[in-house]
DNA sequence: ATATATGCAAACGATTTGCCACTAA
DNA sequence: TTAGTGGCAAATCGTTTGCATATAT
């Protein structure tokens, strides 16, 4: 899965990065390539779903399995804390930030523990109103 | 998605909630299948995926999204915490049971949270001679 | 009796991949 | 020059679904 070869910056990968990075709605490979046809019209859903996987072991974005449909993507690689409203499905950044501390809670000591994921879960501000 | 309809007891159904509740391997929909088979040679895989739908929907069972793969199952579905291992993709149980009052540090007052999913990645005592 | 479930196989849908022409270094 | 890429379309593969038959209640 690791490249093992070196990588080149396309006009394609760079594009890609670009509205990764220039969003922070978590978006889908397919908003992206939505997105990336309105500037390069010929660009393909293969290259797409290439460089979204390259930029992911690269540590430049970061991808977000919430169900076993549509992966998202989070221009922010650095490790935070997400809201995912139960309603919509939109994904949020949360201000709590990552505390690695958590990670010393294990007390099982045959377990080697290097990162944690926390996601909270509710409704977002426009779908109270159900 | 939820069922309108009352449901019946059927021999596939329960022999696959014993199947999920009788292992704490957090085992794939086709782990399920081909245990179901050394009993009942004729089930079919769609019977299996259907009734693990309709018991995570009854609240017997629990589903878990790792990976935009395979979904696994959790015959517990008690909210608690999971370890996942990083290179054998192992998913165990941690005694550490699940602390609502997380849900508290959310400070945004425009969310409402019902609860959280936190999970820990690293190398389980078998993978580390690595 | 009859509404719900099963088995089978075909359909789905997100993602991956093979192939050959193109292009960054 | 040449190894890595892009575009395109076909292939993958976990999961869902339509349909005719079987079965729980």
């Amino acid at each position: 899965m690791a490249r093992l070869t070196k990588q080149r910056m396309t006009k394609q990968k760079k594009l890609i990065l670009d509205i990764v990075k220039g969003t922070t709605s978590h978006p889908t490979a397919d908003w992206v390539y939505q997105k990336a046809r309105e500037v390069m019209p010929n660009i393909s859903l293969g290259t797409v779903y290439r460089n979204l996987r390259f930029l992911v072991e690269m540590g430049e974005i970061m991808e977000l399995n919430y169900t076993n449909s549509y992966s998202r993507f989070d221009g922010n690689p650095s490790n935070h804390y997400h809201f995912v409203c139960q309603t919509c499905g939109e994904v949020s950044d949360l201000e709590l930030t990552s505390h690695p501390d958590i990670d010393v809670l294990i007390k099982d000591k045959d377990l080697v523990v290097f990162s944690h994921r926390l996601e909270f879960y509710g409704l977002c501000s426009k779908c109270q109103s159900d």
